[in-house]
DNA sequence: TAGATTGTTAATCGATTAACAATC
DNA sequence: TAGATTGTTAATCGATTAACAATC
């Protein structure tokens, strides 16, 4: 895998789409596919599957295509998803609950260990099996159990403490679900879920649609 | 409002963030800002926060800036948010659930008319006061209610079947939580929330962090 | 070998940034 | 008026697409 040049984010935001293409493909017992064919599929152009792809290494093979089983795997551990990723859950009210419920992601080696509140109601419950610690014990926690990943659910007024905490912990990479900015260390990545955002972005686009023609 | 030029989108992309660090400015009583400080609060810079807003119309004042009130209420109307949407969500499983749950959003007028799922068992409950119907009568209550936007808490096998469905009913927008891509018809909107694709793309991130020194 | 298709360089397109004249 | 800051044009940068030589 290339290393020297920095890879930019447009081409890792569709890394995920690719695999997901890619799994769909091997589940059909598809074994090899073109640029071409990948592209009427996916529906980016062939042009940009393989730049995208040269990016980290010439997966194909010229008169053949690209084998779909060994890209699924080279993208898959591209993407770092040959790991195992221990998170916990900072928040335990319904969007807290619903992430804890929500074990899709489960299979692909991300594992939630823990949810933290300070509501005293919450603390000791158990939802889907994981059980609401106290908040103040979450550094200990952190650091002990060699969390990875933190993922926020708090209000936005208390999201960035929460980061601070959590960076301050040890966490790697950080999931926030709270509707704000997060402040993280150069070494913590971040990733956000801004639901409110993408809502607002629908609405846009379904008033334009409405006018478009006026 | 100017319409003659299409807007790109990560222009749109960003205007729900103007409009957050807008209502906390409010929030804070402050009442006019220029890009230059604008850009060093929300980090993006001047040059593009002007180029952004002038995509719309002239909202600020040469030697004074932008008035923060009347700048947020422009980009509310923008992004379409004076008006009231109604939503039905599709699958009532632990996602379906939770957007049901999940109220952050009401208050910005998006209010969840109902849920409709497949499963006998689930049929007639209610959650956060909103009942759970059968998926039969989808089309009818979507037409009856003017339901304009359809949230897709579904598998990714029955998603495109769903988003079908309510296109024909006559929705407007869909927001589409299934780990699919979605066809729907040019005068319909869709956004996508891909959450698996989000925590991959974390964990390309945390591993780059990992190794960017070795 | 001939045909197919990649890997990669070059051209184009679009988005961001810089500069500055207009103007409050 | 003088100073500040926008609106807008021009320059730059980066990402996408096209083209084609390399090669399986």
């Amino acid at each position: 895998m290339k290393k020297d040049t920095k890879i930019s984010n447009a081409v890792i935001k569709r890394l995920p789409r690719y695999r997901r293409y890619l799994k769909e493909l091997q589940k059909k017992g598809v074994d090899k596919i073109s640029s071409n064919e990948f592209s009427s599929l996916i529906g980016y152009t062939a042009s940009q599957i393989r730049q995208d792809l040269n990016n980290f290494g010439g997966f194909g093979q010229q008169g053949y295509g690209y084998n779909v089983e060994g890209l699924y795997n080279e993208i898959s551990a591209i993407l770092g998803l040959d790991k195992e990723y221990k998170m916990i859950i900072v928040g335990a009210g319904n969007l807290g609950q619903a992430i804890a419920n929500y074990t899709y992601y489960y299979k692909a080696g991300f594992v939630v260990c823990g949810i933290f509140d300070i509501n005293p109601r919450l603390i000791g419950l158990k939802i889907n099996d994981i059980e609401v610690m106290d908040y103040e014990n979450i550094v200990e926690y952190v650091e002990e159990n060699q969390i990875n990943i933190g993922i926020i659910c708090t209000t936005k007024d208390s999201a960035q403490e929460v980061a601070d905490k959590l960076c301050f912990a040890g966490v790697s990479g950080l999931w926030n679900f709270a509707p704000v900015d997060l402040e993280v260390p150069d070494h913590v990545a971040i990733e956000n879920v801004h639901l409110s955002d993408s809502l607002h972005s629908l609405a846009y686009h379904m008033n334009r649609n409405a006018t478009e023609n006026e």
